[in-house]
DNA sequence: AAATCGGGGGA
DNA sequence: TCCCCAGATTT
């Protein structure tokens, strides 16, 4: 068979433990095998068992996986941690339907834990998945609809060993990342190569279809770095928006850029703080981009009188005073690690 | 059903 | 540049 000449050795694999499988898929959920491996290791030689991670802080998980982006997956891997530790005496649900329940855990994610620890045959239909079914048997619905994703959950349900459904599984993700490639994939080489819908109409490039074309928006960040000497006021993001859990500082957003004078003619508090403003220090802009959002940022280094009364008043507004070493422990965004990294470390 | 959530790497 | 990665959750 093809996967076991071309397979690649991987620490998650050739384990039957449902802790390993399932926090290596977490961090593998829209991440490519290279950049989550790194992560894997750290997380299983700082969590050995369930019960580890779910002792954690939340905090703590947050900086380990600082730089993975998407943070709901690690607090969500958290707040299954705590209920597998807690509530299941560490023993992960058994079963397709029973796993899907659990925070964090998908279709995808539950198929993955139950064919490769249980060896239920149930299907995973991951992008690789998608990928391999659409061009083999040129189905061309579209994989980011609801019928689409019946239709290629239905085919790929009937194609599952019943005897090995782990290595099936395992199998075709991996025909997927390696070899059906999204681009340039290896058809003179194929063992479909008789059969493969895509390759005999020549429609690799076409096939899988997938519509729904995300519209990137543009945000403007201006970032005000209060110092205390050498300390600097960071606040946790709140609220259902982008990096929630992460430090970074007080935040205006608006339309465009602004320069500091605009900032304080419209915000009360910046205007009453002022007078005890020593020296504004202006960053580059920072252009950050992610798969939807076009990010311009840029930081104000702020030098306030030291006085108490001033501190407070910053205090007031949800922030606190960190120092550096303190600074290197938050959990942070990429782009703010990247001003750090420019102006202090 | 559509929008949102990160960051990085390959072509 | 564009595409998309072992997707899940919220709106």
């Amino acid at each position: 068979m093809w996967y076991s000449v071309h397979k690649r050795e991987l620490p998650w694999r050739n384990t039957a433990d449902p802790y390993k499988i399932w926090l290596s898929e977490i961090i593998l959920q829209q991440t490519r095998v290279a950049q989550g491996l790194p992560y894997y290791n750290k997380f299983v030689k700082h969590f050995e068992k369930i019960g580890d991670l779910a002792a954690a802080s939340e905090q703590e998980i947050l900086r380990l996986w600082q730089g993975l982006g998407y943070y709901s997956r690690a607090r969500n891997l958290h707040k299954c941690a705590k209920i597998v530790a807690e509530n299941l005496q560490g023993n992960f649900p058994f079963g397709y339907k029973n796993l899907l329940k659990l925070p964090g855990v998908g279709k995808y994610t539950a198929a993955a834990i139950a064919s490769f620890a249980y060896k239920e045959p149930v299907a995973v239909i991951d992008g690789n998945v998608y990928r391999v079914l659409s061009r083999i048997f040129g189905i061309d619905d579209d994989i980011s609809s609801g019928i689409g994703q019946r239709k290629f959950e239905k085919v790929a349900n009937e194609l599952i060993s019943e005897e090995q459904p782990d290595v099936y599984n395992q199998a075709i993700m991996e025909f997927g990342a390696t070899h059906c490639t999204p681009k340039s994939p290896a058809c003179g080489d194929c063992i479909f190569n008789m059969e493969c819908y895509a390759r005999i109409h020549g429609q690799q490039k076409e096939l899988p279809v997938k519509l729904g074309k995300v519209k990137v928006k543009s945000r403007y960040l201006h970032y005000l770095v209060f110092k205390n000497g050498e300390d600097m006021a960071m606040k946790q993001r709140k609220g259902n928006d982008i990096w929630k859990g992460l430090f970074d500082y007080m935040l205006f957003e608006e339309s465009g850029f602004r320069d500091f004078d605009w900032l304080a003619g419209n915000n009360e508090f910046l205007d009453e703080l002022t007078p005890y403003i020593k020296e504004v220090n202006i960053s580059k802009d920072y252009k950050h981009v992610l798969t939807h959002r076009k990010l311009y940022a840029r930081f104000f280094a702020i030098d306030l009188d030291q006085k108490e009364e001033v501190l407070s008043m910053i205090k007031r507004q949800g922030l606190r005073f960190f120092s550096h070493d303190d600074i290197h422990e938050l959990p942070k965004p990429v782009l703010v690690s990247r001003y750090l990294n420019d102006t202090i470390f």
